[in-house]
DNA sequence: CTATGTGCAAAGCGTTTGCGACGGT
DNA sequence: ACCGTCGCAAACGCTTTGCACATAG
């Protein structure tokens, strides 16, 4: 956390304590939250806070790159905090995001066609199935 | 295509001009078009198409499994076809989307941890990097 | 002939922005 | 005191929806 606060100061972002919440809070979430999501956990300790201020803040941890922006089919955007290289498994159903490592994968070579392409700088597996809350709750794929 | 036609008569879908053109572009497109792009290319063919009707068939061939929405970090939806199992490269700098393929990955297992999590239905792999048009134009990616 | 699909215009939803007040540094 | 940040409200862009007409089956 306080390596949080070194990378704001390096940035030249204010320490104030609705960014201090809002990163402190993705640090605690697994599930990949939507800005919506967050207002709503923070809402409770944080009355005042706006909505605003939580795309604004999503928006800037991000071009610092303290935060990235999860890749998904739908219209909200997600986030998380940008951690050591991992992958996600992702529920068809509630489309729950969950990380997982792959290390023997981390250090496979790709196809060689691919430098045809470009430079490559990263790979990384996205899993899609039902997770076991779904399968219990016996809820099949929509349509 | 007639095997197109086929589906459509199997999910009552009618065989309207607009829905074979919008269809058609998305056959022939290799750049995971948005709405929007699709829109564009169409209307000088048909110039009375409209961007509603685009989102409805896009979302009607969706839900009949013809198609297929693409993992995006944008807040623009994008399709393609639902072809056989193949993985994605995208440049950071133009977000332009290409398939690829590689068999000897598809034919991998994933870690036995996966299990306890639920039920896999399909792993794919996201290369990121930077496209040769982008390394060309010698433009870095964006901050 | 009937049900489905279309085009138009208006609404919806997530996100962004201009503004004046506020608060770290 | 200064510049970044906040909350508010209004705007924005992409997508969806209600309606009346058109069209495939």
């Amino acid at each position: 956390m306080s390596a949080f606060e070194q990378a704001c100061r390096d940035a030249g972002l204010k320490l104030t304590h609705q960014r201090l919440e809002i990163f402190r809070e993705l640090v605690l979430a697994t599930d990949h939250p939507a800005a919506e999501t967050l207002y709503h956990r923070l809402k409770k300790h944080l009355p005042t806070l706006s909505l605003d201020t939580i795309y604004r803040t999503l928006a800037s941890l991000e071009r610092h790159g303290l935060i990235s922006r999860v890749y998904t089919t739908q219209s909200q955007a997600r986030f998380e905090l940008e951690r050591r290289l991992h992958h996600h498994l992702i529920c068809s159903n509630c489309s729950e995001i969950i990380d997982f490592y792959w290390e023997s994968f981390d250090q496979s070579s790709l196809p060689e066609n691919l430098n045809a392409w470009g430079k490559v700088k990263r790979k990384n597996v996205t899993v899609h199935g039902l997770c076991r809350k779904c399968l219990k709750k016996n809820t099949p794929d929509p349509a």
